[in-house]
DNA sequence: AACGGGTGCAACCGCGAATCC
DNA sequence: GGGATTCGCGGTTGCACCCGT
């Protein structure tokens, strides 16, 4: 039983690739296309697995990748396409030509997940930590949020301790209360985590024209300064994916691979454009897609919610954002 | 200088989806 | 229509390099 293994492990070659084996790949491809994975190592000369070949093309040798570091304006888009999409590289990496999926997944691993957590996001949520620690306030009752917050203080003692040192929340300001009208009803205390997902996802789903809510911590945290914000204004609650969910089902990302390289590569393009460009986009036509339909959301917000330069969290120094002990 | 821990990145693995036959 | 094959994706691992002690 068990999967068949995609190759003769016993004669093929692992590790890393030399010069020679590169060479040998990228003139083959040249000639002869990536038609058959299975079968260019074959031709190639190489003891290669094809998968191992394709990794090999697709994140190191093909001509039109970039390579070195990240700019700015590249993290930005990784961390908002992250906050929309989750962990959905190679969707992420297609808003940045010449990137990968897997350079986009380890820096996000590498450095990006850390810058979040350092300014005191979660970066799963892409919500505040203090707003983490409100919302389970609300939806436990007394006794286990005391055991989850004590729990969470373990996880979060770094993020939290920023918070404190870098008063970037004062705690005093937090509204434990919350917005939530059950909370002060000890009767409805017994609300499920799962109750309040299903109102999350609802909220999302019912939110008109498939676009994420916005949510609202309410004590005014922002990812940037008050005009600004990092990620995007109308966040999802929760998990990204019902809202991409809502997203994808008003024609949304192009997942089809009938959808055609053209088309693909034109929505990137466009997408460059939009990010590279923003103040050529407003006079742009519509599409009728999942895509334009970011675009317009983004748009409509682009004034605040993407600025790189008035956004001083940003722009903090690593050591700053992540070295808080004193 | 030696060592150990941390970091970054390339490569691998396993699964599901898409395509082929 | 359905099984076999291939591809693409996301998670994980391994290793080289860096840096502090």
């Amino acid at each position: 039983m068990g999967r068949i293994p995609c190759c003769e492990k016993d004669n093929v070659k692992r590790g890393q690739w030399t010069p020679e084996e590169d060479n040998k790949l990228a003139s083959y491809i040249a000639q002869h296309g990536t038609r058959n994975w299975r079968l260019i190592p074959k031709n190639a000369g190489l003891q290669r697995c094809g998968k191992s070949c394709r990794l090999r093309w697709t994140n190191y040798l093909r001509p039109d990748l970039k390579h070195g570091q990240f700019s700015d304006a590249e993290e930005h888009i990784i961390v908002k396409f992250h906050s929309v999409l989750g962990n959905r590289w190679s969707l992420i990496a297609a808003q940045l030509p010449g990137r990968t999926d897997n350079d986009v997944k380890n820096y996000w691993n590498t450095k990006l997940k850390k810058k979040l957590s350092g300014m005191g996001i979660d970066p799963v949520t892409h919500k505040p930590f203090s707003h983490l620690m409100a919302e389970i306030t609300t939806t436990l009752n007394p006794p286990q949020v005391s055991h989850l917050a004590e729990a969470a203080l373990g996880c979060f003692k770094d993020e939290m301790l920023h918070l404190l040192t870098k008063k970037r929340v004062d705690l005093n300001q937090i509204n434990f209360s919350s917005p939530n009208p059950n909370h002060n009803n000890p009767n409805n205390f017994n609300q499920t985590v799962d109750n309040e997902a299903g109102k999350m996802k609802l909220d999302g789903l019912e939110n008109g024209n498939g676009i994420m809510k916005l949510w609202d911590m309410g004590n005014g945290f922002s990812y940037g300064s008050s005009s600004s914000s990092f990620g995007n204004d109308e966040r999802n609650e929760g998990s990204a994916s019902p809202a991409v969910a809502a997203w994808r089902g008003h024609g949304g990302i192009r997942t089809s691979v009938a959808e055609t390289a053209a088309a693909e590569e034109e929505e990137r393009r466009k997408l460059k454009g939009e990010v590279m460009d923003q103040e050529e986009i407003g006079s742009e036509g519509g599409r009728g897609d999942g895509t334009m339909m970011m675009r317009k959301h983004h748009d409509q917000h682009q004034q605040h919610a993407f600025s790189v330069d008035d956004n001083d969290l940003w722009d903090l120094q690593a050591d700053d954002l992540i070295n808080h002990m004193v």
